[in-house]
DNA sequence: CTCGATTGTCTAGCAGTGCTAGGGTCGCCG
DNA sequence: CGGCGACCCTAGCACTGCTAGACAATCGAG
């Protein structure tokens, strides 16, 4: 039995090395460095191992924005609990959202922008997407005023995030005025 | 001179055919089917005849950005302007907004999703980008508030709308509400 | 009307992509 | 210690964007 769980251990070490040398190779060279030989050739193996542990390239870019989506609830979670106050702990959670797509954006390319095969608003949802959606919803539904439904309140106030975060990192929003926009969004729609 | 212009108006003529048929191909079959053989063969043209109209396939990504930017500022414009009153400007804007991106997926992708090569928020960014904008601004401008920048406002406007239609658009938010979340949008941001 | 030059187009090919079939070599178990 | 099974690598497929060089059609000059 030993023998086995050894291998099923260097199995799963090895299974992490992947995630984290294609999330490196991402941050370090963007996305479209990411490619199977590449990626081989850093974890000092051959292309196919990848598909002893992966279907795909796509599966890969999935692992990976599991792992961020896991990083990004417990950064938004975070940033709420040093808040004091509804205004203030809104204004935290966006700083952190955004702060978190500034700083990891290969990670966050991987999660919303590329296609990692993930199923979203389903039964089926992996758990730290859900996960994800839920720190923010925890710390939105205080804010989402009278008679307006707390997840639809805080698919909202995602998506303004998420536009801000994308148009910011394309260069279609000048990043200077970042701040001042987010105190906006925070003022328009939160209900204090 | 008129042979010239024959064969300055053919050129024209092909150009626009090259662009026309790969938002076709890719409103069809998507982006990734676009691929430059088979754009190609749909002209009826070899290959290299498309590096002689585009430096590659981003230009001709860009130069169906451009077109749908154009339609974009139109359908924006005619929205706008067939409402009475600012709250239902903005709502009819918004809506505009959203329905475009969801019966052009193929041209909303090419201006906001994939890399066209285009400029944006500086000096050199090309007409109809920022036409688009503007159409966006000049109707806009008068629920930003007092004391609110209008482009400021606008710009966070247009990061929420931009948030709804790709998340929608992928899966990440159930399509069933978006009315409903246009309309919480519209009521939080407008200062009526 | 003919001939050279120029313009335009095509065929063929390069390096690189994701992915997979097949053979070999290793280490484990009886 | 022998045979077997799991594992991994080499080699290759069909495809991608892009380009060099050959070829043909067209034009302007004599």
């Amino acid at each position: 039995m030993s023998v086995q769980e050894r291998k099923e251990r260097e199995r799963a070490g090895r299974e992490r090395l992947i995630v984290a040398t294609a999330r490196e190779l991402a941050e370090q060279q963007g996305w479209d460095a990411v490619t199977t030989r590449r990626l081989a050739e850093r974890i000092e193996y051959s292309q196919p191992v990848l598909y002893s542990h992966f279907r795909g390239k796509r599966e890969i870019i999935g692992a990976v924005a599991l792992e961020g989506a896991a990083e990004m609830a417990t950064a938004v979670r975070g940033a709420a609990a040093g808040a004091n106050g509804a205004r203030d702990r809104v204004a935290a959670l966006a700083r952190a959202y955004l702060d978190f797509a500034e700083r990891n954006p290969a990670v966050y390319d991987a999660m919303f922008q590329l296609d990692g095969g993930l199923a979203f608003a389903h039964e089926d949802t992996p758990a730290p997407l859900k996960d994800a959606f839920a720190a923010l919803l925890e710390n939105l539904a205080e804010v989402a005023g009278d008679g307006v439904h707390p997840a639809l309140f805080t698919e909202l106030f995602w998506a303004a995030l998420h536009g801000l975060a994308t148009l910011t990192r394309a260069g279609r929003l000048p990043p200077e005025d970042t701040e001042r926009r987010l105190e906006l969004l925070v003022d328009r729609l939160a209900v204090v």
